[in-house]
DNA sequence: ACTTTTGTTAACCATTTGGTTAAACCATGA
DNA sequence: TCATGGTTTAACCAAATGGTTAACAAAAGT
């Protein structure tokens, strides 16, 4: 029987995320992976079979941590502007401690746009996102938004762009004897839930 | 003397633009610019020395551009508020007119922070910024925002990353049956419009 | 005309890199 | 104890790739 989580399959899992999440697909190096892992070069391929299998598992157990974020959309607790302001709160928190997240993602979403159809669709399937959930409730009656998409869109980028850009953010900030640092994300969240709070209240 | 544009010259940067735009640095190879540029590869050298040297021409050339747009904030015959609505419009017409812009400077100066702080300093040098402007006016009284370094990052997102991420927008929309397309962009432009004014007029 | 400089090419080189192989290692069970 | 099968390693290989060279062509200078 095979053992699902050898010792060695998961440092090279830990490894790759680390070296992928760096230096995205082309960047990464076989070698310097197994260097990480501490382990020889052809493990990797004993394991793997080839770079880009391995690459496809921590690509799609990111795309998988990123799409869970969702999951808050069908919570029945909470009524329905409460979870659109839980959205925003997870995903900042969660960028926030994956800070490169973001770009890894985006940077190979472009660069394999085809491939990548599949795997979201995995991922939407059967589960709540945001966009189904405003378009279902706008449909619904129980908000009344200008163009769910439009808002869907712009409530994305504010929570996502400030991490993907963070370096130019950083240095412009610098540069002009001002800071972006934690503070500032305290902020911006602050921001970002009256934006919710005015976009959903315009009906 | 050295002619400024020799049409051999001329022919490579833009290959090596196209490229470059499209794979980045790493991903980019010296023989594909240039077939495109339809000479022989040693002249990419005999030209330009080597990889990164082109490359940061093309990169420079880029990032020029890029705050290129940000001169109307020193526009004297516009009011605060018109040079905000006017740059926000410059930025969205210019990542529509090069949606591969804004993703290429993000993915190439993430990959190399500490080389970028000098490019941007030449950029950001002597012209006025948007973040500048935005303090400007802060402390002379002619805004009052809750807090200009999230005002600024709130609007640099939400024009630029509906264009990084265009390629997970277009599939999620898909799989919605709804669509993220050039009327989105117009309506997301609208929609910019009234977050600045709500913004600035907040006071 | 002819010499010098600039532009251009095909062939070549060194290194990097993903991937393979054959042998060794090691646990387990007969 | 020793045969078996999964695990690990050092050495190797082929392809790709950035870069160089030497010879040649075209222009420019005299």
């Amino acid at each position: 029987m095979k053992l699902i989580d050898s010792s060695t399959e998961h440092k090279i899992l830990e490894a790759a995320k680390t070296e992928f999440l760096e230096f995205g697909l082309y960047g990464a190096r076989m070698q310097n992976i197994a260097n990480r892992a501490g382990i020889n070069k052809a493990l990797l391929h004993y394991y793997f079979r080839n770079k880009e299998k391995l690459f496809d598992k921590v690509f799609e157990s990111a795309l998988e941590r990123y799409f869970s974020n969702m999951d808050i959309m069908s919570d029945d607790r909470l009524d329905f502007k409460e979870r659109v302001h839980g959205l925003a709160d997870r995903f900042l928190d969660f960028l926030n401690e994956y800070p490169q997240m973001a770009l890894f993602l985006i940077k190979e979403v472009s660069a394999n746009q085809i491939l990548f159809i599949e795997k979201v669709d995995k991922n939407l399937r059967g589960n709540k996102t945001l966009l189904s959930a405003l378009l279902d409730a706008q449909q619904k009656g129980v908000v009344s938004l200008e163009n769910p998409m439009v808002f869907f869109v712009q409530l994305i980028s504010m929570c996502t762009y400030p991490f993907v850009a963070k370096p130019l953010f950083t240095v412009i900030a610098e540069r002009n004897e001002t800071s972006w640092n934690s503070d500032s994300l305290t902020e911006l969240r602050a921001s970002i839930h009256s934006f919710i709070d005015h976009q959903l209240n315009l009906a």
